[in-house]
DNA sequence: GATGAATGAGCTTTCATTCAT
DNA sequence: TATGAATGAAAGCTCATTCAT
């Protein structure tokens, strides 16, 4: 067997297996007899626990950057560059939850080297976020100008209700569009408006 | 040395050794010479690993509802009940980063029973929460009846927002007023209202 | 409380700990608990585990062969010495079945020094019993001279048939007269026969 | 070294131990040592100390029994057979002596799961030797008719006889054809006259 | 390309034993 | 006379990792 599907299969059997047990419970060979190799082969490939960990945080990182950026296509208008920049998050952590919670809960939780992969990735989506809302904004208000220091604690909390909220869709199950709908109705419009009656929804594409 | 003082001893020990490595990361001998003792007095007063840890995220869920509770006094308006109750998860998490990281990483990270102990929490503010929301929005708007299921997803929203601005907080260091300003002016006015102009601030005590 | 009796409370304790669960598994926190003491008392009084078994054994062996001797009075006759020292063998077992199990179970199978002191007393009762069959074959058939060695080994096969049938009799449960009886016919009918000349030869293959 | 091999050799080990040392005295590390492997490797073959212990104690009751069943050949005469077998029991627990410390002592003294195993051994034994001496009586006297439970006890009594000689025998040491010789004088010449009709009764006071 | 065989190091847990009072 | 507080030492078990083939 080639070895780049090999490699595909211990990926995907390390994910699903540190994604439901956690990096130290998981055991070396749990994943192999998952991924249905031997021992040796997985150390073959992937060198360690630890770097075959790292690998699991980069390939979902870069799976799930890569949706954002699809969804969220330069060419549309910000404020719906928003819209499905959340659509897409919401629909693909709900469609890999395992790799989602490989990078959200335990590349956080089990120390250097992996939290500092799994802040980086964070990072970059947050300041993706905060770009967006810059631009939605200057959209809307020509001439708005909040303070950068504001504008990034702003997308850390939607960054952070955004995974609150695909947590709660997952159980619920809540499908994408009504989460997505959801976030935005905060933090667009606000509690306040939103009790008014002004109820956010999503601009013509 | 009395029974009483040594178990707070341990479980001090326990928080932080628990909050920065992590539950399995962790060992019984580590946090026991942090502790100062022996690691046989550890299992006389808390039996095992499992039981050491629960008590810890009870312990520190316990102090983090009642800093919430003595923040949010039932006798304020609803709308500054909510400000200030923001006010005393920033403050309490800041205070006591390492009982935050058994309660948000640790406690949800590392499977049962510790996930539905955390859980359970969790859901314990949700829903508070989610009655100070309702009770805010009837006060601004009267007749307002934003649907149940509605209102529960905005507060697991604000609720994960809060938690991604306590880490955001942490690290700047931002203090806990500048954050739950923040969240205010993303919440309850909305990024579009805040670009127009209408900051949120505080309603007189 | 007289120190005396407090003693014999730790002694009943320990002998029904380690009858029950044996040498190994039984642990000083059980026996104390179960004396109602506290461990250093246990401690003050018997020294160590070690010492606190042989203690045991030592009282044990001590009531079993006192139960033998005021049984087997040395001023009946012969035979019918050995027919009651038979009766008050089975009585004692099935009345301290914990004590029975510590001298022929736990003593026996947890390594010097206790073995040994097994033995010596083991080998005490095999001693009385050959002087009784010497005696009792003498009475039944003057000038018989089985010779010692030949003597001694049939006192050991007959304490071996005793003990086993102790253990039967004790499942049963069948009463001490029920399992003397038995045990006189198969030995007594046997060795009078062998007093009489008759030595059982093999028979031709 | 094939696993096969690799297995014997720790079951030798762990019978030797085991035998020597007793189920809770010996230590895992000991018995590994003693086999010339890893502990893990132990435990990855063998999976715990309780079914490691529970291994040597069938495969030493299936030696045993093999031995009895080999030498009591069915094609033989009862009261042959009888003899046979006693033979087969001492030369077999002489050549075996651990194994034979395994079964006799250690399983029956150190509490559930393995009482229960070896009780099934010995019951096994007991039952065997209820049959042959049922018909070793059949034979000698056409028509005698023991009452079950009479022979079953007596069978116990038998048993036991020969397990209080094999450890005579062992310290003697004795050859097996004369602790067996002994036996047969005791118990044969004891139960022929019992069939025959000869029941002993306690003599008058 | 792939694996059966093997281990060093470390973890949780228990227990006999002692001190200070 | 009696005990609450405390520990050194060791046991059972697991796991990431490596040879030899």
């Amino acid at each position: 067997m080639p070895r780049a599907l090999r490699e595909r299969q211990m990926l995907d059997a390390a994910v699903r297996t540190f994604g439901r047990h956690g990096y130290r419970a998981a055991s070396m060979d749990d994943i192999a007899e998952l991924a249905g190799v031997s021992k040796p082969l997985v150390y073959l490939y992937l060198d360690s626990k630890e770097s075959l960990f790292t690998a699991c945080v980069r390939r979902e990182a870069r799976a799930l950057v890569g949706a954002l950026c699809a969804g969220a296509d330069p060419g549309l208008a910000p404020q719906r560059r928003l819209w499905e920049g959340l659509l897409a998050f919401f629909t693909h952590t709900a469609r890999h939850p395992d790799g989602w919670s490989v990078l959200h809960q335990q590349a956080r939780t089990h120390g250097e080297p992996f939290a500092t992969e799994a802040v980086v990735m964070r990072r970059a989506i947050v300041d993706h976020v905060t770009a967006l809302i810059a631009a939605a904004l200057q959209e809307a208000h020509q001439g708005a100008r909040p303070c950068p220091g504001e504008l990034a604690g702003l997308a850390h909390a939607l960054v952070g209700a955004a995974e609150s909220l695909a947590e709660w869709a997952a159980a619920g199950p809540v499908p994408p569009e009504r989460a997505a709908g959801m976030l935005m109705n905060l933090a667009w419009n606000g509690l306040d408006r939103l009790a008014a009656g002004h109820a956010w929804t999503p601009p013509d594409p």
